[in-house]
DNA sequence: GCCGTTTTCGGCCCGACTGTTTTCAGTCG
């Protein structure tokens, strides 16, 4: 059975093979539009599609319902298979090279008779590329570098990565003489968990001597282009940062747009059109009757903040991390945003590891550290035994872990309550690493995977609502287990796991380590829909990963998460309340 | 190919930058 990821890989080879061969953008851009909805939906298609619903899925009509219904019952598609034959698949990895889009790859290939990418370098390594019509030397050597660019390149960044890149450009930009104010845009303000490149926009009058800064920061191999108001470049490890500079009354208009994303900021050019105004990254303009188009002067409306942008679309400001035209712009209109969970909302800490098994400091200082943050609870999850490389812990271990926790609680007094816990392992073979009348003892269990996560869909399903069912597990502990950038989640039926959830009440964790950021915000959102509590946690190692918290708190705001939905945000008395009915159903 | 408080047909965001053009096409976000 496709996952959603299968099929919108599907829609997107579609896209892109029926561009290069010239097929109507608009025809294009819908089977992209689908290919991006079924990459957020909360469920799998396969589920719509059983229910006979596929159609309910935004972006999906009677031709691509059609289609997906010939991939979930055949495995194949006709359509697509056809089309290979007149476009060949090969091409479509050359929109990858950075300058080279559909034009000039159908110029290419039907000119040269040439479909991989190899065959491209060569070609432009030999001149020939630069002979074609609207071609020259520099778009030759355009594409080589892009071949090279591509090679450098490993995907999508992880924000954890782009993250405190992003902040380091941002303070450096903020020095520079003129500069009002800089901030970061793009997919990387909207927090989500990978990023395609860097978006940073700065108020200023003088864009040039930001524009000079900006090309001149440390570790820039590249300069990809350079305008009045748009610079961009390359980091000799490949990742690509780009800089918008308006003046600071433009800064609200400027960084609405250059937020995003694309589907959000379409919403709103209609609500502003709607109102008989065009909506650009300068302004809002009036728009006149009699051409249709917009006019300067003195119709233009200048927002220096996005508060006022919002408001003059008649809307309140939005998060940015709502802004993925998942139905935000609805809500906003309709006064129903919800209030979001913030990183000062979380009192409690309910995974962290000490040196009891792989963490790098006693429980006495990670307690402080916590402490220190805020937190009024912490819960040790130290591994189970069975996971061997983190010195996970045998049972008879916790007799003396308890001690210590009565001695460090002594120290600390009311400032922080250390909670007596396990990560347990969800063994290969499905069974928990320690026995329920163990588990029974301690004062909250988290379950997780770790090992045999490559195990067929249907058993290693099966594996996690054994976990979800057992009556001692409170939370499921970064549910899918993936690994960012380097490793996908376990194959998981995540509708099944999430109904099994809802059942029985366990919580799931959003992990908020950056490699992690696992359940992800679609998962999480399906979650709160279904009434599952969650839980933020940092799985702390070390006194650093305290300060990634936020990170788990933005997947949350993504997932519409406010702070009744999220355990760790609740008042102690009722944490513990929660933890003990838990015991009591078993 | 999708969609509907412009509703079953006719729209579908729009401006900046680059390289090739001598007024614009292609790419990008």
């Amino acid at each position: 059975m496709l996952n959603n990821r299968q099929l919108a890989d599907t829609f997107t080879l579609i896209a892109n093979l029926s561009e290069i061969k010239g097929e109507v953008i608009y025809v294009i851009l819908a089977y992209r539009k689908a290919s991006e909805n079924l990459m957020s939906l909360g469920r799998e298609a396969s589920e719509y599609w059983k229910e006979g619903k596929l159609r309910e899925i935004p972006g999906v009509g009677k031709a691509i319902a059609e289609k997906i219904d010939e991939l979930l019952t055949t495995g194949k598609l006709e359509f697509l298979e056809k089309l290979k034959l007149e476009v060949p698949a090969s091409l479509a990895d050359w929109l990858q090279v950075p300058g080279l889009g559909p034009k000039k790859i159908a110029l290419i290939w039907r000119t040269l008779n040439i479909t991989a990418l190899t065959q491209l370098e060569t070609a432009a390594k030999n001149g020939q590329i630069r002979d074609l019509p609207g071609m020259g030397a520099k778009s030759e050597a355009a594409i080589l570098e892009g071949i090279a660019s591509l090679a450098r390149r490993s995907g999508r960044i992880p924000l954890g990565r782009a993250y405190p890149l992003a902040q380091a450009i941002i303070a450096t930009l903020k020095r520079v003489d003129g500069v009002v104010a800089a901030e970061s845009a793009g997919s990387l303000r909207r927090m989500r968990s990978t990023v395609g490149d860097l978006d940073i926009l700065v108020a200023s009058k003088d864009s040039s001597a930001v524009m000079d800064a900006f090309i001149n920061l440390p570790g820039v191999s590249r300069v990809l282009g350079k305008g009045e108001t748009k610079a961009s470049i390359e980091f000799a490890d490949g990742v690509r940062a780009q800089v918008w500079v308006h003046p600071p009354e433009k800064f609200g208009t400027a960084l609405q747009y250059a937020t995003g994303s694309k589907d959000h900021n379409v919403q709103l050019r209609q609500i502003a059109l709607a109102k008989g105004l065009s909506l650009s990254e300068h302004s809002l303009t009036k728009i006149d009757p009699s051409t249709g188009s917009g006019r300067g002067g003195k119709d233009e409306i200048l927002c220096a903040t996005e508060e006022e942008v919002y408001e003059m679309l008649g809307l309140p400001w939005i998060p940015p991390e709502l802004r993925e035209g998942r139905g935000e712009v609805a809500a906003a209109k309709a006064g129903k945003l919800p209030k979001l969970i913030e990183v000062k909302d979380i009192k409690a800490d309910l995974q962290t590891h000490s040196t009891w098994s792989d963490g790098k400091l006693s429980m006495l200082e990670m307690a402080q550290a916590a402490a220190r943050r805020g937190m009024k609870v912490i819960a040790f999850t130290d591994h189970s035994a069975s996971l061997g490389v983190t010195g996970g812990m045998k049972m008879e271990d916790h007799k003396r872990q308890a001690d210590e926790i009565k001695t460090i609680q002594a120290q600390l007094g009311g400032k922080i309550l250390v909670l007596h816990a396990s990560e347990v392992e969800i063994k290969a073979d499905g069974t928990l690493d320690y026995p329920d009348e163990f588990l029974a003892t301690l004062d909250l269990v988290v379950a997780s995977m770790h090992t045999g996560l490559r195990q067929p869909r249907e058993k290693v399903t099966q594996r996690m609502i054994n976990a979800i069912r057992n009556p001692h597990v409170d939370i499921i502990g970064h549910p899918t287990g993936r690994l960012i950038p380097d490793r996908e989640g376990a194959d998981l039926d995540m509708e099944a796991v999430l109904n099994a959830a809802a059942e029985t009440g366990v919580a799931l964790e959003i992990n908020a380590h950056p490699s992690r950021l696992d359940l992800d915000d679609m998962y999480a959102r399906r979650a709160k829909e279904l009434g599952i509590p969650i839980s933020i946690n940092t799985d702390s190692h070390s006194e650093a990963d305290f300060d990634m918290l936020f990170y788990g708190v933005a997947v949350a705001r993504r997932a519409w998460l406010t702070k009744e939905d999220v355990i760790n945000a609740w008042s102690t008395k009722k944490l513990l309340s929660w933890l003990k009915k838990r015991g009591a159903a078993a």
